[in-house]
DNA sequence: TGTGCAATGTAACATACGTTATTGATCGGC
DNA sequence: GCCGATCAATAACGTATGTTACATTGCACA
């Protein structure tokens, strides 16, 4: 439905013109496409002509073994952008699929093209998101190689947590939160049952309420002491740039 | 020592002009740094101004808790380049080790800008680098969510395996493996003493010959396949292009 | 306003892998 | 050509997490 959550983002580490605001407003209405929840937009095999802007919903990325295992490797919320492989490598290693319904707008190689040769600050942003995604996915390494269950998925909801309100999708200390327990353990490579198990256990220390689609996280720093949680991978800031005006304690520890 | 090998590697995905190999070897041989073996290269939380080209050796990338437990997130080949993000993002958010001793060159934000006016085969065969490691660090996720040990090892195995061949830093069925058994424990998130268990088990099933620094695979297809093994991430072809004339049946499996 | 299916919760039991400890091989440096 | 340190190998034992099974809740849709 609305560009605001890429904007939002984007703005946190560079600042953008009006003309840049238009070409992304312009970009991100000519072509939209909406999914219904669980239905893949991509599939592993593939080869997309399109990069992906997720509009609104939540998405992940997947893989799957021959056997039915599954993986995901990495979630999308809103603002986020898919898939920059696409004009360079010959097929999709993965897949892509939705959690909600989900509203995309497909950026065409010839937008990328105009933004390289134009406008700058638009490619430095860019590129901030795809290498903060590459340092994502390093720690999503580290979390299934090192953390325990508990820390696993404590850490994964301070992500989730900190990347939906960095898009201003968060309300006070809570925010809508659809993933299932299944989604979680395909996340984190833990059973469901575990799952469920470490996420009463994180709701017993007073960390979470997580109910319904609802998660609130009542005391943030909590919650990252009890993931290991350092943000620096976020790359929140820039040249000394911080976060927001007026922020928290926990804000600044999220800086 | 020498450039060979990126050559190799990037060549295989686009065809270079000799402008164009005239200017990697320009820019491999003005900033030459040597590294011992099992020493720091760079510091998570440092700010370095170059892009470093692995000119020989191996090294990796890994991340620390503050308890100590330590995850090796990515390995770096000869002809492998780390940190395209150091022109962006304003601090490491990881550490960067050799493994042996490393010669490195380190490519300055100049020379990337000289290359982005004028060569457009090299941006493209460096965003291809980029976006296979980034293939690869996804590939990782799913081996430590979803993998057994066994499986993991003989995936890890598999891969490096492979990245060697595309640098032709393989003799025939074995190869040069300087890889201690912690490494590979920290590596794919097992104890040391479980990949002991784990190489055993591979040697008993015939499927790998480690011995010294030195490792042989007799067999790659069955390697592969216990491995759960699809090559498909490393995206070793181009439109069409296969990776090498005078292919062996498991060289057309990982193509 | 039920009714059916998916999601959540719980329990009992199984196991892959971790931990600690010790011994024997390898190897670079004096 | 020894010596200390690192690496590899093996054993005994511990545990975090997986598996199977079933009950309960919640919610979309008839």
């Amino acid at each position: 439905m609305s560009l605001a959550s890429l904007v939002r983002k984007l703005e946190q580490f560079v600042r953008l013109s009006p003309v840049d605001h238009a070409i992304l407003n312009r970009a991100s209405t000519e072509r939209v496409r909406h999914f219904a929840p669980r239905v893949d937009i991509v599939r592993e095999g593939e080869k997309p002509k399109d990069v992906h802007l997720i509009l609104s919903g939540w998405a992940y990325r997947y893989k799957q073994l021959e056997d039915g295992r599954r993986q995901v490797v990495s979630f999308f919320l809103p603002g986020d952008i898919c898939d920059v492989n696409v004009f360079i490598l010959r097929e999709m290693d993965h897949s892509i699929g939705t959690i909600t319904a989900v509203s995309i707008a497909d950026l065409s190689r010839d937008f990328f093209d105009r933004v390289a040769a134009g406008h700058p600050r638009i490619v430095t942003a860019f590129w901030w998101e795809t290498l903060v995604n590459a340092a994502i996915q390093r720690e999503w390494t580290m979390s299934l190689g090192q953390r325990t269950a508990l820390e696993r998925m404590a850490h994964l909801l301070c992500e989730i947590w900190l990347r939906l309100r960095l898009a201003g999708l968060t309300q006070g200390d809570s925010c809508d939160f659809p993933l299932t327990q299944g989604d979680l353990a395909d996340a984190t490579g833990l059973s469901k049952v575990h799952v469920n198990r470490t996420l009463q256990e994180l709701r017993a220390d007073g960390l979470i309420v997580l109910k319904g689609k609802t998660l609130a996280v009542p005391n943030l720093d909590r919650l990252m002491r009890a993931g290991l949680f350092n943000p620096n991978y976020l790359h929140m800031d820039h040249e000394g740039r911080q976060l927001d005006a007026g922020m928290t304690p926990s804000d600044a520890a999220a800086g």
